[in-house]
This record gives C-alpha cells, structure tokens and sequence, in this order.
DNA sequence: CAGTGGTCTAGACCACGTG
DNA sequence: ACGTGGTCTAGACCACTGC
C-alpha cells in the first residue's frame, strides 16, 4: 500500500503542456507568473488563498507556499498575514522608493517634484532599439522631465518606452499626474515594472544639462542607465538619468 | 491523545536563556549565528548536516532547514546538493566579485592588479571611528592602493581598519598576498565581511587622485564610500573608492 | 551504497485582521 | 468566529556526490 501514496498524483507537467519538466513548485510559480502577466490580479489587488491554489493546482499547501515565497521574495508578491497575499504595486509609500536610490546626505525627508520638459514618439534610435529589443524604425515614447527635492533641481531624466504599449501617453497626460511615474505606467497602461539594471558612470555635465539642473557645465554629474523589465524579463524602458549628488548621494547594498 | 501532539516540546528559549521570544526557526538562525561568528565553522569548510543539527537543537529538520534557507539567502551559507551546507567565503572565483561592482563596458574579462601605495597605523579621525563605532582617539589601519584592470589605473581606495582586529597588518604582509583582500581578512584576522553599504557620488578629481589613477585633474570620478560589516552587523570597514568610468561602469540591480 | 540537501505531502496549532 | 498567512512537525521519496 505504502508505494501508493503517490501514485495517484500525476506530474502536473502532464496537465499543463507548457511547464517544463522542473519541480512542481517551479511550475506553479511559472503559472502564477503567466497569471500575473495576463493581469489575471491587477497591482494591489489580493490573489486567491495558498489553500484556493492548492486546490486549484491540485498540489498540497506547502507547494503553492514555496512557489509563492520566491515571488514574494522578488518584490512580485507582497504576504500580508490574516489578509492575504497582494500583488507589489508602485503606487504605496512602503516601496515608493523601491527603484529611486536617490537618498539626501542628513536624514530629513525631502519635499520632490517632477517637470515634464518634453514627450513625443519618434522613431526608436539603433541604440534604444536593440535595448528594448524592438526592430529599428519602430516607434517609441521620448520623454524628459526634471527631479527636484526640496526645489532644487536634482535629477535630469531622458526615458524610451516601446510606443505600442504607451499609446497615448502624452506631455499633458503627464503633466496632471501625480505620483511615481511607475504607478502611471501600471494603472493606464497595464505595465509593471518589476526589476531593472543600472550602469553607472561619473561624467562631465554637458551645457544642456548644466542648463536644466543649475550646475556649472563640466562639473561632475551621475550618469545612471536603467533597463527596467516587466514580467517575463521583457524590457520595456530605457532610462539615462543625471543626477546632481551635492547633497544627495546614490545608496546600495551589497550582499 | 492528540492534543498531546506538541506537549513534549519545551519552547527553546526554557533551553536557552539568551534566545528571546521569536519564531523557533529565528533562535535557530541566531544560534548558528553565533557560531558563525565565534568561528566554530570556518569560511569554506561544511556545517553540520541538517539532520545532526536537528538532533541537537531537538527541532525537526524542517525547522532547522527554514533556518538555514535564511542564512542562504543572506549568502552567509551555501547550500550544495549531495555534499552539504558550507560557511560562505571570498576565496572561490563563484563569489570573487560579489563586492566588486566593477564591470568593463564592453564584455571581456579584465586582467587587474594591486599596488598597495601605504599601510600605517594612526588614530582614527572622528568621522572614520564615528562610522567603526569606535572611541575617538583609537587605533586604527589605514591602507592606500590602486587597482588596475588591463594595466590601466581605475579605482584608488582609501581604507580603514579597527587597529585591535587587524593587528600585524602591514604593507609587506599584503604586497605578498594575492587575491581579494575580504579573502586576507577571512584567512589572516578571521574576520569575514558578510554586508555593506555603498553611498556613490559624482566629484571632480583632486590633483593627488589624478596623479595615481593618470586623468586630468577636475575630470568626473565615482566617489564610492563603503561601509563594510561582518556578522551580527558590526561595522569593521570603511573604504573609500575613486573610480575612473572612462571604460568601466558601477553594475547594479534593482527589484 | 550511504549520506547529503531538495521536493512534496498532510496535518496540527499559532498570530493576525476583520466582521 | 472565521479565514488568512506563519510556524512546526513527521515522514516519504528524489537527485546528487563520493566512496
């Protein structure tokens, strides 16, 4: 009898065509992934109890558990006890600050604001392009605004977005939001940002972004390049940022 | 009969005094902590299996594996299937630039090097023993030195040292060695640097830095400043860093 | 082959949030 | 009182490593 206990349990690979043969926990994650892409939950929103997705899965609790705290691990899940689990959202003082590590020298809390400087679709230069993984001559989204704390100009943003996922994204549509721009792109858009890779340089302020952030021109700037992806390791923006670090400073962690 | 299930278990903080009130997994976790830190287990070499820790601490596996996941996760431990768990080093190429966020712009594996330009012991200025929590006035090492990738000159670093735990360190001693310093301090002085937290800016090169790392003076360098701990959060580094980003970049992560 | 960590299950009880 | 996630246990089997 004891060779049996589970016999009756057929590998879910064999239910669901699309897994590949990985540990059952693995797939489950991979479901939940495919779910939160379709936007089956929406940003904020809870998803279905581990004891729903069990039974939905057909695998114990503890398997949907494990599937569900890798994803809560990456920031895609947040577990919130006696509530439920939520999916991350930008929109939420807890994790406004997530992707900005712009951080003031002392510890006070600075007042910030954005001004849209421009927003027009172009054609996607070759360099943009292949970032985005888009073919050349594809349009994209062109924006550049301007990051102040506490009203001083601090940050000098240049920002592509594949022109077929922000239709109709436009400089007033900007300009009467308020709020991380990541929550704007996930509410209108249905696009969330979930992980990104920055390179950074130090550079020479060039005349234009010494205009735009009140600096002398060849002082030393931040160049900050991000590539931000959505679920699925998709990229879908690329982001070079100048930022003025007189009295802010770029943090991290290394572990 | 079964409501006796859990009744034979004595909580482990009536075992253990110094574990206060916290999940069973947590005392866990703080126990291995300690011996982590008391240098029962060297950097490299395996823990106990799960199974004999179990024994010990009188838990289930399954507990002290929740335990050991987190210190995984923290990469203090590696977890290595079919061999068991070790104690994370800074030797090992895997893990050789977990603190190194250096990476050339184009892809080629750079070839670097080590000039160590000063080692002395002095008092520690206010700032540095402000930031090692130590008393002003105490000793500390402090150490100079350019790191060159491909023969060029791209990171001058500046670091300090609590002088008690790094007693005989010396230019000569660190001309001789080869390798990543964390792996010096692991093997020489058992300490092992498990955190650390990075403040970048952006800053003109002052003459001295220019005349070692060979740019122009007032040209754009990174001003990377390190704080590095080992277990249980003590700070017991700091470094300051000027890095030339003509052909190398900062890599970093978000999510 | 034995021993290690990795996966999966089933079920108990706890802590938290809400009604 | 109920449903959620959080903790803990016990035991099965799998996958990898090394003798």
């Amino acid at each position: 009898m004891s060779e049996s206990a589970t016999s009756d349990r057929a590998p879910l690979a064999e239910r669901n065509a699309s897994a590949a043969f990985s540990p059952l926990y693995q797939q489950i994650k991979a479901l939940l992934l495919q779910s939160l892409d379709r936007g089956e939950w929406k940003p904020g929103e809870a998803i279905p109890s581990e004891l729903e997705l069990a039974g939905r899965f057909q695998v114990s609790q503890g398997t949907v558990r494990k599937a569900i705290d890798e994803l809560a691990a990456d920031n895609l899940l947040i577990r919130r006890q006696g509530k439920g689990t939520f999916v991350a959202t930008h929109h939420e003082a807890r994790v406004r600050y997530r992707f900005l590590r712009m951080a003031p020298d002392d510890n006070h809390q600075p007042v910030s604001g954005s001004q849209i400087l421009e927003c027009r679709r172009i054609k996607a230069p070759a360099d943009i392009a292949r970032l985005l993984d888009l073919r050349s001559g594809e349009t994209v989204v062109n924006m550049r605004r301007v990051l102040s704390f506490d009203q001083v100009p601090t940050i000098l943003d240049d920002i592509w977005l594949p022109g077929a996922a922000f239709k109709g994204l436009t400089a007033d549509s900007l300009d009467r939001y308020r709020g991380p721009l990541y929550g704007l792109f996930e509410s209108e858009f249905g696009v969330s940002m979930v992980r990104a890779e920055e390179k950074i340089k130090a550079v020479a302020a060039s005349d234009d972004a010494a205009k735009w952030l009140l600096v002398q021109p060849g002082s030393a700037l931040l160049l900050v390049e991000r590539l931000s992806y959505t679920y699925g390791d998709r990229p879908m923006e690329v982001r070079r940022g100048l930022y003025v670090t007189e009295k802010f400073h770029y943090r991290n962690t290394l572990n």
